[in-house]
DNA sequence: TAACTATGTTACTATTGTTAACATATGTTA
DNA sequence: TAACATATGTTAACAATAGTAACATAGTTA
């Protein structure tokens, strides 16, 4: 018996020490309102928050739901209240990820002209430079683990952001609708800009004894995978 | 105490179910060797083993080094004579999986004239067909996350498989060496097969209303990316 | 104010990876 | 063959995890 107290008492040093840690962690975040000190304000939003920064920290598997409790100052059965499992707050996660890729492809396309080659790397070039920006939220965005009973509205908002890509596709075919030579043609490209983006993050660049520019090989499937200029009318 | 005791017991109560089930398990394995009872024989190709086929069945997150244990009929403790982690155990699987389709692309290579459209198209269906075969595997052998120490080694390995395409590439080209004109050919012949294997493993070629055939796409995209033959000289 | 609902907490369960201390089999040498 | 060393197992324990149940409090509405 007196074992298991001098065991409970560690239990209880070693969270202390924890604690402070964590504490100290949490003075570096933004917006902590701590308006009744029982009920959180924003706790949802802010265990979404902590549990992106862990994982682009220790990766998705460094991240522990205690963590992100801890980081949010909250208990750890808290988390339960707004997500069913840890699975459905990283698919959350995964979620917040895509609509930002999303954002972040129909932004830079409309700095060129529309319909053009630049316009279309220019979505290739922000696809991978958000896939090494961010390697493990992308990761969890492309993977059907997790995300458990999900997976259609995750989908749903990836299609979104392919609705980018196809559009500026249409537009350099001069086709008004998402037609099947749309598809077709703008299908290769996001395959090629998406296996670049996983053997960017996966460190597979520096088997090839050349270096890889990643913006120049994206330029170059670019125009290697659309039909030349000359060639826009439909087959 | 006395609810301590109920604890214990229903712990070993629990214990006894599962032992049942990974009994049953077990003995749709091949080489079970009890030759000591101790001694195991070959644990650590069994938990290799073992793991792959959890890995496959359940996911890598669905993984654990004491189901591994369950299946080989060994204690948790055993496998650490073996792998100094469960990350050590997975790099093995990886690196496994790498051989085996190193090989796999060298075969079917070979089934086709060298050198040609063909045997090149053949390298990227394998790959594709690996990778929807036993995705976890795939996803496991293309990750930096895990395989702490040891990426080098794993890499050396991956640097075999690109090898074979590598060859069969210079083949086409009629160069004698791995010239920087076959890196630079063969590398977005890599990154479309990438793509295309992770685009298919999570489940995300439905986003397009039309069906994908992956054989197609991978002759497609070859055709495309690689230089016509009747270009085949030098830049 | 009273009742209801949303959102926290503490305490606990079952499970995991990993280590330490111990035990036994196998191979090598006196 | 006996003694030893090494490789390879075991049991018992630790620390951490995801998740649940029972309870508590804040905020909202009748």
């Amino acid at each position: 018996m007196l074992l298991l107290l001098t065991y409970v008492r560690r239990i209880n040093f070693r969270k202390g020490i924890r604690r402070k840690k964590i504490e100290a962690l949490r003075m570096t975040g933004k917006k902590i309102q701590k308006k009744s000190a029982y009920h959180h304000g924003d706790l949802r939003g802010q265990l979404i928050a902590a549990a992106r920064r862990l994982i682009e920290e220790h990766g998705p598997d460094g991240f522990s739901m205690s963590d992100a409790c801890r980081l949010a100052g909250v208990s750890t059965a808290a988390p339960y209240r707004h997500f069913s499992s840890k699975n459905d707050l990283l698919t959350d996660v995964a979620k917040d990820g895509l609509q930002r890729l999303g954002a972040e492809m129909e932004q830079s396309a409309s700095e060129h002209p529309r319909g053009s080659i630049e316009s279309i790397s220019a979505i290739g070039r922000v696809y991978v430079a958000f896939a090494i920006r961010e390697p493990h939220t992308f990761r969890l965005m492309f993977s059907t683990r997790s995300h458990s009973g999900r997976i259609e509205e995750l989908k749903q908002v990836g299609r979104g952001c392919y609705g980018v890509l196809l559009a500026e596709v249409a537009r350099y075919l001069g086709e008004d609708d998402i037609t099947e030579w749309v598809i077709k043609t703008a299908f290769p490209l996001w395959t090629q800009v998406h296996g670049l983006s996983f053997l960017a993050i996966d460190g597979k660049l520096d088997v090839t004894s050349f270096p890889v520019d990643i913006n120049d090989a994206v330029l170059l499937a670019t125009q290697r995978l659309l039909p030349p200029q000359d060639e826009r009318q439909k087959p």
